[in-house]
DNA sequence: ATAAAATCTGTAGTTACTACAGAATCAAGG
DNA sequence: CCTTGATTCTGTAGTAACTACAGATTTTAT
């Protein structure tokens, strides 16, 4: 299994290539060993790593998290506190996000019920989106 | 009120200038009349077209949709039918979204709550991130 | 030995803005 | 009319997090 090639490591974590060599260049990840005709040669710890990145970004954590995270896992002893208020934070964010497209899918589903999608010269979609009174305001 | 400079055209709509200028770029604004000395004057024609895109975008539409539907605006009549296509296919979008973000959301949640924030040397958060078995699979 | 597959570096493109720098213009007050 | 401060001008570069090449080199398999 290891030592690995970048591509096997690609198609193991599912993370292509030019991704994991741009968290080489960010830092993020360490720089691994090379062939001598200089190809990269991955450890199981590196892969790890990788894995560790992969799933932080997919639970939505910002790379600048990412980061922060990393370097309490390389620090001599793990703040479990400072890990829980960055996780704490982004819980925040992503509760936000939620509720901002939920008012969007809101809106839009209003607009769509409103468009019968049978040609008229008046779009109802169209006007409500020029008109004076702001989207979202469904008030009379 | 009108005609209006740039300036006071971002505080009435509150959209900033860079991004008056950069809509203009793009295209999605027509080149206004100029002063003298070459400073923009805005029409109201040009006001609510901005209104209509930032509109647009607060619902979360791309500009390359805003850019369609500004193209089916300026057409000899309206295809409502290619408006509720574009409108459709965005609250799908949207719906994913909020999909991805209430998953996101439920496995943050449960981490936090794993996690009392009191320094220990294993942090709950870090070891289901390093775990083998993905996130977000909280089965046993 | 040769051919095909994989990898290398470095640069540029993506989205939708935002932030300058340095120069020119405009509006208001005296 | 003149000055001063506010506004605007153009053009370039930066942001986030990758992704997509091009052209050269290396590795692997036959």
């Amino acid at each position: 299994m290891y030592p690995m090639s970048i591509g096997k490591v690609a198609a193991h974590t599912g993370c292509n290539r030019e991704t994991i060599r741009f968290y080489e260049k960010e830092a993020l990840l360490p720089k691994p060993e090379r062939t001598e005709g200089g190809h990269r040669i991955y450890t199981e710890d590196i892969v790890n790593r990788l894995v560790f990145i992969r799933r932080a970004r997919e639970l939505g954590f910002a790379m600048a998290e990412v980061r922060q995270l990393l370097s309490i896992i390389d620090g001599d002893q793990i703040s479990c506190e400072q890990v829980k208020k960055i996780t704490d934070t982004h819980l925040q964010d992503v509760r936000l996000k939620i509720k901002d497209l939920k008012n969007m899918e809101r809106t839009l589903s209003f607009l769509s019920s409103k468009c019968s999608g049978i040609d008229i010269p008046e779009c109802p979609i169209i006007d409500m989106l020029q008109d004076e009174r702001p989207v979202g305001d469904l008030s009379e």
